[in-house]
DNA sequence: TCTGGGGTCCTAGGACCC
DNA sequence: TCTGGGGTCCTAGGACCC
């Protein structure tokens, strides 16, 4: 999928639409998840932080990601898939290879190249976006040249001609070519993927490794016999948390771990998985960042033998000076086992325990009054998530502070909306879920008429129109 | 206003075992 | 008695990907 979180709140946010949008944390450590083509022209990048992204683009609209969308569309684009070939291999919410010869494509390019351009409008109108599709003998191939047809294209490379084509490229081009690798290969006087080949095996494996070096020099000769492998088991589940200000109060840290302990343990539970390792990270104030693990004598989903182990692997750390980001995770995943199934009898009972011990860790790091402010804690107003009024319908955060939110209320099957300011206690206002991107319609799941709001309008004269995720610091 | 969150795979050393 | 050769498991760290 081309941009694809961007793309997604551009088909949900009529307003947005060829405006540059940016998808990504919006705290000041926030980074980058996807810009808009728009905002690329900016120098707006993925992985950017976002203060940079701000810095380069102040006038795109910064929007917090909104998963379950996501989610809902990469669904539809995957079922796509597998009425292409039973055998297709996820790598994220937005891409996939599929292996077309194993969906019985006839392994000729004028027929892969009409599947893809079959799936390309087949994308299209079911989720409204466009995707772009590379067309390979070889995964590596494939994605090289999906990255090529960018965005919203299709790039066949043709059987023996990949050398070739290859050859002049940087060796950042291949798969599993980061920073690290390319300034190795550099050192040795290797830039090209031709180069790479020449290099020889030997060369590669002692300047990079057994694995490393091998798998670089098939991929150099445009060699890639790896299969398509559908449905992986997930092999280890993780939560982490940077924090916006360094974390100095030990007793803090301490409950901050057990939290990601319990989601982390909602995650495994939610899988149907239990775990046998347990591993906490540590980033600390300067970035420098460690991992402490223990393995246990079985795998278990028990919440409290999680936390136990997390606040174990805790005590060996030194947090002195600061910790910018804590992480929970759990390793050599099975399947439920008789171990387990013994630990959720006992469930009930820890539960209880557990939010009696996350209460006295909330007390403890929130001076005592975490507890009641936690029920009234006010409601967050990220901008880009959904909202639902009373009286205007549907619409989504544009900015918040000070006591206020604006909303601007439009659909994805409306003109772009108008927007509205309100205070955030509002019992107007209620949070609301993401709208469906293509098929809604107001009420017969037809009508392309705007659910809410006249196809044009102008803003009044003095009407506050706002600008996309700023705060809203001194009106 | 420096640097997210969720993963995978690989390497290397030490423990341990036969 | 001056030191084998595998293999596996565990731990820690690092590169890379989206």
């Amino acid at each position: 999928m081309d941009a694809f979180f961007a793309a997604a709140e551009q088909a949900a946010k009529p307003s947005l639409r060829g405006k540059p949008v940016v998808v990504g944390g919006i705290g000041v450590r926030g980074v980058v998840s996807t810009a808009s083509y728009e905002a690329r022209v900016f120098g707006v990048r993925s992985a950017m932080p976002t203060a940079q992204a701000r810095r380069l683009c102040p006038n795109a609209a910064y929007l917090a990601p909104r998963f379950s969308l996501y989610r809902q569309v990469s669904e539809v684009v995957m079922e796509l898939l597998h009425a292409l070939s039973p055998l297709v291999e996820p790598l994220s919410l937005d891409e996939a290879f599929v292996d077309l010869e194993a969906g019985g494509v006839p392994p000729r390019t004028a027929a892969a190249r009409a599947v893809g351009e079959q799936l390309r409008r087949d994308i299209r109108s079911a989720t409204g976006l466009t995707g772009s599709v590379g067309l390979a003998g070889a995964k590596m191939l494939a994605k090289i040249a999906s990255e090529a047809a960018k965005p919203n294209g299709l790039v066949v490379i043709e059987p023996g001609t990949e050398r070739e084509l290859l050859g002049p490229m940087t060796v950042r081009t291949l798969p599993g070519v980061g920073p690290a690798t390319a300034e190795t290969l550099r050192r040795a006087g290797i830039h090209t993927v031709a180069e790479t080949a020449e290099a020889g095996e030997a060369e590669l494996v002692r300047l990079l490794g057994r694995a490393h070096g091998a798998g670089l020099y098939t991929m150099a000769l445009g060699r890639d016999d790896r299969p398509v492998v559908a449905e992986r088991d997930a092999k280890s589940i993780s939560v982490e948390d940077t924090f916006e200000v360094d974390l100095t109060d030990r007793t803090r840290v301490r409950g901050e771990v057990l939290r990601l302990a319990d989601r982390c343990v909602q995650r495994l539970r939610a899988a149907g998985r239990s775990g046998r390792t347990v591993v906490i990270k540590v980033r600390n104030y300067d970035f420098s960042t460690l991992t402490r693990s223990e393995t246990l004598r079985g795998p278990t989903d028990d919440p409290a033998v999680i936390r136990e182990a997390a606040v174990r692997l805790l005590e060996t750390v030194d947090t002195t000076g600061g910790v910018r980001l804590l992480g929970v995770g759990v390793s050599g995943l099975a399947d439920f086992t008789q171990e387990d199934l013994f630990a959720q009898a006992a469930t009930e009972r820890e539960a209880e325990e557990a939010e009696r011990a996350a209460k006295a860790a909330a007390e403890l790091s929130g001076g005592g009054a975490a507890a009641p402010e936690a029920e009234e804690r006010p409601r967050r107003w990220d901008p880009g998530r959904d909202v639902l009024h009373d009286e205007y319908g549907a619409g989504w955060v544009q900015g918040s502070g000070v006591g206020r939110v604006t909303v601007r209320f439009e659909t994805p099957w409306s003109a772009p909306g108008r927007v509205r300011t309100f205070a955030v206690e509002d019992p107007a206002l209620r949070p609301g879920e993401p709208l469906p991107l293509v098929g809604g319609g107001p009420a017969d799941g037809q009508s392309s008429e705007p659910a809410i709001l006249p196809k044009s309008w102008s803003p009044e004269p003095g009407e506050d129109t706002g600008s996309v995720g700023e705060e809203i610091s001194s009106r």
